[in-house]
DNA sequence: GCAAATTAATGATTTATTCAAG
DNA sequence: CTTGAATAAATCATTAATTTGC
């Protein structure tokens, strides 16, 4: 980290987290008084001259506006899947884990719950890591969460007016449902350029719009 | 270990290599439908539901960033000691900066390096994090920019008819000009707490020496 | 060895914070 | 500016590890 002979300034930790928190606390273009303030304050913390200050707040500043764009269009993206959507009627269900296979493939003495920290389990294991998760975070709604003392369950539920998607998409955690295997929806592609693919396809693939149901969960009490 | 009477889950040990294995791979906060599938496929393994699944990315997610702070802090420390050493000489002790005070005045068991995890350390930092920032915003004029292969700074340096303040309002920043007071904003506060202190006195139990000030407010909820 | 006593982990709840929609 | 949804942080509470005196 920042050798002697780096040409390039390396912010120590402190640093970055002061400038991070100074940032945080509505600071985004320190005018030249400023800077010089600060330059010297960080300067307790390693080597650091103005121009460097200069610059991450100007680096920071556009990253940030960069990453509200991406936000924006990522929303529209949503949105217009949405749109999609709701002529597809289908409402979706994160094709989640279509994979393991190996599951079912399990050896049946390690069905049973016990606590063995058994060391032969982990040789089963390896065939079951055989999931794959939606690369990196999918960040895609539908919530969990406590309501009182009952657990809910918000699932998105395709579009209001076809009744024939059952209302009944949301169901008590508790109770094991069968799984269904949903089709996932076309990627809608967009014609806006750069921060679009971050490929992460991050936030979305699945539509807020709909109905928000929220299922009363049945409290197994306590 | 999980007796059939017993009050919260304790997962197997496929179900934890498992969550831990989707943990990895990039998942940290499923939604409610990975939630339910992950559930289900995990109930192959033993009892479990789905809170369970939810809690235990909650708790896992919020752990690792603690065990990061941690480090990062540790960190902190050990520099900032460092630099005590080697640059308390001064040449910052200038009336500019009186609220670096805390500095001057940190507690001499502090200095040598060592990897304690001081209690007393949190105070400094806490102390450390007083640089107080215009608060949203300040839109007060002075410009910094490269001029040739030098920085310049230009200050707005009072009004411009008190021919007081002097011309030469600009100057490079790669000499460390005297430093002027700048006014000071309204503080703003740092949301770096604990985490210094392992000291722990976690759950119940005693500890009564450590000054942590804490409103022990008494709960009675329930 | 072994069980009471302590301590560390971690599951479960509650409270605070963030962020965008209205 | 207010509000609600979502998330993160803080906290509580129980279980597992471990230490310790016998």
């Amino acid at each position: 980290m920042s050798p002697a002979g780096s040409t390039r300034w390396c912010p120590t930790p402190q640093q970055l987290m002061m400038l991070e928190e100074m940032y945080r606390s509505g600071l985004s273009t320190p005018n030249a008084t400023q800077i010089q303030h600060i330059t010297s304050q960080l300067s307790l913390y390693g080597k650091i001259e103005g121009k460097n200050v200069f610059y991450w707040f100007q680096n920071h500043k556009a990253r940030d506006r960069q990453k509200l764009r991406k936000k924006l269009i990522r929303q529209l993206q949503h949105q217009q899947q949405l749109y999609h959507h709701q002529q597809l009627l289908h409402y979706f269900d994160s094709p989640a884990f279509p994979h393991l296979s190996c599951y079912n493939s399990a050896p049946p003495n390690l069905l049973p719950q016990a606590g063995i920290h058994d060391e032969a389990a982990k040789q089963v294991m390896n065939c079951t890591w055989n999931f794959d998760i939606p690369g990196r975070v999918d960040k895609s709604k539908g919530m969990v969460r406590t309501y009182g003392s009952d657990w809910l369950m918000m699932v998105d539920v395709g579009p209001p007016p076809p009744p024939s998607a059952p209302s009944a998409a949301s169901y008590s955690m508790m109770s094991r449902p069968p799984l269904k295997t949903l089709e996932l929806f076309p990627l809608i592609a967009s014609n806006l350029k750069e921060e679009c693919n971050d490929n992460s396809n991050s936030s979305n693939s699945l539509s807020p719009v709909s109905c928000n149901v929220k299922a009363p969960l049945i409290q197994p009490s306590k």
